[in-house]
DNA sequence: ATCGTTCATCGTCGATATACGATGCAAGCC
DNA sequence: GGCTTGCATCGTATATCGACGATGAACGAT
């Protein structure tokens, strides 16, 4: 039927879209989120406002900045938002870093190696 | 002004440093370069510059980010500043990111299989 | 129906990022 | 000595980010 992803199966292969996402990680409060929301302490916007010397609006933008990378998915539940993390879309993109980074240091161990 | 220059060990355990690390990963012209400087295409401010639509004080911008994150090194030469990725700063950064992120995937799945 | 709660969005403001050309410096070449 | 090359930095212009308070919508509770 639909593919397993409703969204755009993460994409992370070009430099764009892998700039995306790790633009989505780079900021510590974002990285804070993903931690709270990964653990139980947290699952809708005003508990992790609640944990975090931020305006609710604030939070909100964050949760919408991780949501618009992919990284989060909400299912609005009474007046609540209910934010989990995308697991399968964590693991993509963490598959995508270290794929760039071991090329990059794998090539440089090359060429260090020739150009001794 | 410097006080404290990231040549040793990539800092990373904290969301600041790892936020700073992604930040400086988090643009599709640096990325483009980590890799042209990880193989054997370029390892100038000039090389680089030749191979992207950018001016060469954009690329020596963009440089300057990654220097600063402790992801590249430099060794002057004559004219010429020869840059090169610092491998285990990369590997430290690598390691840093997959551990928060097979932590929240990790998380994650355990609090949806107590969910269910 | 009214109130309280939760959230998203708007407008704003200052800070930062990204790009460029111009300029100056250091090093090699004529 | 001049000239060229490669680079970093400065100044500037624009765009985007990150924060806030205010506001309105949606919903449950009273």
């Amino acid at each position: 039927m639909n593919e397993r992803q409703p969204k755009i199966a993460f994409e992370c292969c070009s430099p764009e879209a892998l700039a995306r996402g790790l633009a989505a990680l780079s900021h510590p409060v974002r990285i804070e989120i993903l931690r709270q929301l990964s653990g139980a302490e947290a699952c809708c916007c005003k508990d992790v406002a609640g944990r975090l010397p931020l305006a609710q609006s604030t939070v909100s933008q964050h949760l919408k900045v991780l949501l618009e990378a992919g990284l989060l998915r909400v299912r609005p539940q009474a007046q609540r938002s209910n934010y989990t993390v995308d697991r399968e879309a964590l693991r993509a993109l963490s598959a995508a870093i270290s794929n760039l980074l071991s090329e990059c240091t794998a090539a440089a161990d090359a060429s260090q190696i020739e150009k001794n």
